[in-house]
RNA sequence: GGCGGCAUAGCCAAGUGGUAAGGCAGAGGACUGCAAAUCCUUUAUCCCCCGGUUCGAAUCCGGGUGCCGCCUCCA
């Protein structure tokens, strides 16, 4: 069976095809920088992470674009997300991008996620932006009003098609104001006049002002990616307006088709309603990752389908923990068979034979079915399970557990990323063992115990590490 | 009000016509100086409710109930 997506456009599965076959150009929405990142953002991007990796892994050459919103994304009030951040923190607008798109980097690289090919941000390519507006101001889909660039909903009739809204429906629903130079309340915003005071503006052939906030990805997706391309992803949440309107303005400006796949991921929820900056209901990935390896924060993701709403408890946060550590466990234990014996690692999946082979299909079955992550990852408990029961069999088949440890290797770490990083983390803990063996060796020579605590020292010395007693207690040292 | 979606065991969650994956928690057992890990066994006669279609439905259709998302703040 091909790759098959569920793509929001036709609202059903369909058989995945490149524009260009061998490649896939994948654009994702990325977080507006203005405030660290929650677990919310989490589930996003890790589910694309495994879609990233997966098409990877399928053999497809991937270009992977994410952009950073540093500009132009308002709030109710009107106010620019950056000058909220700025105004909080008194910092210069660019310091607050810079300190939170690191913040979001670092989590993305603490979780494991792949880093998109590129990272465009919105303020770096304002150019293009006034650009793709000059388009749709010439083809007389938008106009301009006081400064600012407004679409024109109304010479664009397919607008709501991602959505599934009708332009009448939506008037009739429009909540109050319609406000400015808007000529229909749907209309909405490409350029904006700014007022002098405004912190972050730009010069454009409609004065100075700074692009809306749906005018960046079509403008940065169609660069790095040309039209139409492969895959549009990002939060369910967005859908409308922000990705109606990436595809009005596309369409409108080229008439070449924009996104031909829309994966768009489910919210992660708290008590039924979704993890937001808002509610207050979130849980940053920097905490997240103080208590729960990297590996656990991505089963407790992936245990649910990137498309459906996922329910966030400290139960299930727990549960995710447990099971991250019995992959690891289950690894383990392959592992040092595979030392103890001498057996090179198999790095090539096509070649696996019996039952490692069918669990590598049910896998590749699952992710190749809309990204089943949670299928696969119950076949990897199966395996797990599996493994563990042949290792304590007198003599487990050498190809067998093998094979497992391939599929553990390419599947559950570099596919799903949920198995937790082999090894512990031995930084400090030459110290720590020491101070343990030297007080019950001081407890010993306390005892008069001193033939004991004298082959703790000799064993010691002969390990190059050489221990002096002291008034104050003992001291070692490493002699090489 | 409009549009869309969801409802599966104590919790999280797959499964979209053929008789309920997986994880966590729980129970019994093996092993164990104790503990942990590991292993074995076990836990939904049933998938929100009521009708209908079908030889057969958690899965399709109709109605109802509850919850959620979006409707220019949000990944």
């Amino acid at each position: 069976m091909g790759l098959v997506v569920y793509n929001y456009l036709t609202r059903s599965k369909e058989t995945f095809k490149p524009v260009t076959p061998g490649r896939v150009g994948m654009y994702v929405c990325g977080p507006t920088v203005y405030d660290h990142a929650h677990l919310g953002h989490a589930k996003v991007y890790v589910s694309f992470d495994v879609v990233n990796r997966f098409l990877r892994f399928l053999g497809y050459r991937v270009r992977y674009v994410q952009n950073i919103t540093d500009v132009g994304h308002l709030l109710d009030s009107g106010e620019d997300r950056i000058h909220r951040g700025a105004a909080r923190e008194k910092l210069e607008p660019m310091e607050v991008v810079e300190k939170y798109a690191w913040s979001y980097f670092d989590d993305m690289d603490a979780l494991g996620v792949r880093r998109p090919d590129i990272s465009p941000r919105a303020s770096g390519h304002v150019t293009e932006q006034i650009e793709l507006i000059q388009c749709m101001v010439d083809k007389g889909v938008a106009y301009v009003s006081d400064g600012s660039v407004y679409f024109s909903v109304d010479a664009y009739p397919a607008y709501g098609r991602l959505s599934r809204r009708n332009i009448e429906e939506l008037q009739a629903g429009t909540r109050v104001e319609a406000l400015e130079g808007k000529r229909n309340p749907l209309d909405f915003a490409l350029w904006k006049h700014a007022q002098p005071e405004h912190l972050m503006q730009w010069p454009s052939p409609w004065g100075r002002g700074y692009p809306g906030w749906h005018i960046e990805c079509t403008a940065m997706s169609a660069k790095y990616l040309g039209l139409p391309y492969d895959i549009h992803g990002g939060g369910l949440d967005n859908i409308f307006p922000h990705n109606e309107s990436e595809i009005a303005q596309a369409d409108a400006a080229f008439g070449e088709g924009y996104a031909n796949y829309w994966l768009l991921a489910g919210s992660l929820n708290v008590d039924g309603v979704k993890m937001s900056k808002s509610l207050g209901n979130f849980v940053t990935i920097k905490d997240a990752l103080a208590k729960a390896d990297p590996a656990a924060l991505r089963l407790l993701v992936l245990t649910g389908h990137y498309r459906s709403p996922l329910a966030f408890t400290n139960d299930a946060l727990e549960a995710a923990r447990t099971g991250a550590r019995r992959l690891g466990a289950a690894r383990d234990k392959v592992a040092a068979y595979m030392s103890a014996r001498g057996l090179p690692p198999e790095e090539d999946l096509a070649s696996l034979q019996g039952e490692p082979a069918e669990t590598r299909d049910r896998c590749v079955e699952s992710l190749k079915d809309d990204f089943n992550t949670p299928q696969a990852a119950g076949v990897l408990f199966e395996a797990a399970h599996r493994v563990n029961t042949l290792l304590d069999e007198p003599s487990p088949p050498e190809e067998t557990v093998r094979g497992f440890d391939a599929l553990f290797r390419e599947v559950g770490d570099r596919v799903l990323g949920i198995i937790p990083k082999a090894g512990l983390d031995l930084t400090g803990l030459t110290p720590r063992l020491m101070e343990l063996l030297l007080a019950l060796r001081t407890e010993l020579r306390t005892a008069r115990n001193y033939p004991l605590a004298d082959r703790i020292r000799e064993e010691l010395a002969t390990r190059g590490i050489s221990v002096e007693d002291h008034p104050d207690g003992p001291r070692w040292r490493m002699d090489r």
